[in-house]
RNA sequence: CGCGGGGUGGAGCAGUCAGGUAGCUCGUCGGGCUCAUAACCCGGAGGUCGCAGGUUCAAAUCCUGCCCCCGCAACCA
């Protein structure tokens, strides 16, 4: 029997930076749908890889001292390297600068032109000339280039073009007769407006770069981003090159994505396969995007979640299960510290490790550690298999609308009525009486069972505990293995032995990481939180109108003059001040702290220039935890205010004589 | 008037499409249990559902206006 195809892919990740939760996030939920669906029976393809040409990476690689190919490779290993550490089981892995890949584009950009789809014009914009870029009006900054900060020329350039703007009518009527076609239907809305808005021709080829696939009808030009980038999903799965394989799996059933490149997948992409005569997508998802700690995430913040860390730390199962269960997929949320332990502590270790560990202890006690023939399932008895039944296909709905976290709150529900079920028979009582006995075995055997299935239900997610759940209750082999059929009720053999292990879900000390963080967190938190509640505009040091200044922070927990003194601020003198290279934000100074000379970098090269630094003393975090910052080393953190999200202001101290560089503040 | 998302007990969210007792998780307070990973179970306190009008027997929910926050263009998924 032919099992069904089921295609899902990930994006292909620009390699201009390491990866980071961003990228952890669609992948692991890419992966734990491909999981589901291979636990059900279908002939999976699961695609992840990386985009590597363009402009950005040539002239990155050259400033970090590689060949372009010698930078990607390097790059694409990172990126490698995190899908094992998380797990991830993809079954393809593409690259952009692939022979394979390669080729396909040069024959998509050939078909594309035979169908009169492309056409010869020339590409208008405002150009830097040191740069080698063109940049849309709204990038520029005061009328200049936003990477350095140079005057810019309107230019054009002979350029291939898509005709995109033909595909309009189409795309809306695909959209109209196929409204799963772009989810959650908030994005479809917005693409619709869009696409409503009236489609331009797309630039599909460059000059100004070299690092690229080149046209093949067209010497001098390299493909641009996106035929060279979306046509991916064509290569990965044999496109031009394996017909069997390819018919097999395209159509893709659906391409995650964040929701800033919805629009490239759901307009774009589908207007250049209609053009080459193929079927569509399936579906195109776009999620939400986490912030951090209520910040938006970045790296000039220095608040970049780096999966790889936490799983380090808290184990992968925790980091897959916080990114699915925390926020609905689709939706914003928020990656806190505190949060991530909370909603691990809670539902891992208290709800689901604990329901085990009393499952097997009163199995051992009361049973000689062999799981008991089920009796009579007298009323409150059949609660368990009954809500088991409906979570099973609760969950089973949700997985395949791609709704995690409404997946997992549905297993949840089962083991929280476990828990509830023990409380309410007392199983303990059970065992002290000869009639209590006979129904004791048909409890402890509707707890263990429901851990049972519980296991297979999480498998998609969970990748590790599921198997030690079973294990521990005697069970050999893995649920995953099993298959999503095993979370049927009724699947554990009487007499089976359990074996009593280590928690599979041990819990993180809450407070104590509470109490640190609330130490260490305090010179993260002051950066942004603190003075973001002065809503005047004036500079924190003149205190002016008291009245306005007086709108008291209600939020940060207090903290004692102990804590305080743990963050080291120091007077420093700005001795040298430059932009960081490549960057539109950050600023690199040299400073000296008296007894030192420190290297800080800080993101304000958007309302600073250099040399007006230069000379001026400032307050710096001096004990802060070294980080890098687009490749510098930042040794301490400069201390500003910022009002309204953007404008940011140095606290330079204007104290009213000099201080010596070094000198403690408090 | 650019587009989109959002404002619900201390925190985070559901409920809004199909008006009718305001629900969940965490926290907090009190109690219970002792099988368990100081976990688990029960109960309490705490909300004028952003503001102002309107429709209705009845509005978190429908209509109108307004206020505030966050994204979309960037070193991002």
């Amino acid at each position: 029997m032919n099992r069904q195809p089921y295609y899902i892919t990930t994006p292909i990740y620009y390699v201009n930076d390491l990866p980071h939760l961003g990228h952890a996030y669609t992948t692991v939920a890419c992966d734990a749908m491909a999981r589901y669906k291979r636990m059900r029976g279908y002939d999976v393809f699961f695609l992840t890889g990386t985009d590597e040409h363009g402009q950005k990476i040539e002239r990155k690689a050259v400033a970090e001292g590689f060949t372009p190919q010698a930078y990607v490779d390097k790059i694409a290993e990172s990126f490698v390297q995190l899908w094992e550490t998380l797990d991830i089981s993809n079954d393809g892995f593409i690259r952009t600068t692939d022979p394979r890949h390669v080729k396909v584009v040069q024959r998509v950009f050939q078909q594309l032109l035979d169908n009169d789809d492309i056409y010869k014009g020339s590409y208008e914009g405002w150009y830097c000339t040191p740069c080698e870029a063109f940049f849309p009006e709204s990038q520029l900054v005061d009328g200049k280039c936003p990477d350095c900060g140079r005057d810019v020329e309107w230019t054009q350039e002979e350029a291939y073009f898509f005709r995109l703007s033909k595909y309009g009518r189409p795309l809306l009527d695909h959209i109209a007769t196929h409204p799963e076609f772009i989810e959650p239907s908030s994005r479809r809305n917005e693409m619709v407006r869009f696409i409503e808005g009236g489609l331009e021709d797309l630039c599909v080829s460059r000059t100004t770069f070299t690092w690229g696939i080149p046209v093949p009808f067209a010497p001098g030009h390299v493909a641009y981003v996106w035929i060279d980038a979306l046509t991916n999903y064509l290569t990965a799965i044999g496109y031009l090159g394996d017909a069997e394989m390819f018919n097999k799996y395209w159509p893709a059933d659906v391409h995650v994505m964040g929701k800033e490149i919805v629009r490239f997948h759901s307009v774009i992409w589908p207007a250049i396969l209609m053009s080459l005569g193929l079927p569509l997508p399936k579906q195109v998802f776009g999620h939400g995007w986490w912030t951090v700690e209520g910040e938006k995430m970045s790296k000039s913040k220095g608040n970049v979640i780096k999966p790889d860390e936490y799983a380090a730390e808290f184990g992968v199962d925790a980091v897959r299960y916080f990114m699915l269960r925390e926020v609905p997929f689709g939706q914003d949320g928020d990656f806190s510290r505190m949060n991530f332990i909370y909603r691990v502590n809670a539902d891992l270790a208290n709800d689901l490790g604990n329901l085990l560990s009393r499952a097997t202890a009163m199995i051992i006690k009361f049973c000689d550690g062999k799981v008991p023939e089920p009796g009579v399932q007298e009323e409150p008895d059949r609660l368990l298999p009954e809500l088991a039944a409906e979570v099973l296909e609760g969950a089973a709905a949700a997985y395949d609308r791609l709704a995690f976290s409404d997946a997992l709150a549905e297993v949840f529900r089962l083991v929280g009525a476990a828990n509830k079920y023990i409380d309410d028979v007392a199983p303990w009582n059970l065992a002290k009486t000869e009639e209590g006995k006979s129904r004791l075995g048909t409890v402890l055997y509707n707890i263990a069972e429901t851990v049972r299935v519980s296991a297979v239900m999480l498998a998609p997610v969970l990748t590790r505990g599921p198997r030690q759940l079973w294990y521990q209750l005697g069970i050999d082999g893995s649920p995953e293995e099993a298959g999503w059929e095993a979370a049927r009720w009724g699947g554990l053999k009487p007499g089976t032995q359990v074996r009593r292990g280590d928690p599979v879900y041990p819990r993180v000390d809450a407070k104590a990481e509470a109490q640190r963080l609330k130490v260490a967190g305090g010179s993260a938190k002051a950066e942004a939180a603190a003075p973001a509640k002065v809503t005047d505009a004036e500079p924190a040091g003149q205190p002016g109108r008291g009245a306005e200044v007086q709108a008291a922070p209600p939020a940060q927990e207090q903290i004692t003059i102990e804590d305080f003194a743990r963050i080291d601020l120091r007077v420093a003198t700005v001795l040298e001040a430059e932009v960081v290279k490549g960057s539109d934000k950050l600023l690199k100074l040299q400073v000296d702290l008296g007894s030192e000379r420190r290297q800080i970098v800080a993101g304000i090269a958007k309302h600073y220039v250099p040399e007006d630094l230069v000379g001026k003393q400032v307050v710096v975090v001096a004990n802060l935890k070294p980080a890098k910052l687009r490749g510098e080393i930042s040794n301490g953190m400069l201390l500003a205010a910022s009002s309204a999200g953007e404008p940011v202001v140095v606290a330079v101290v204007s104290p009213e004589k000099d201080l010596p560089a070094g000198s403690k503040v408090k």
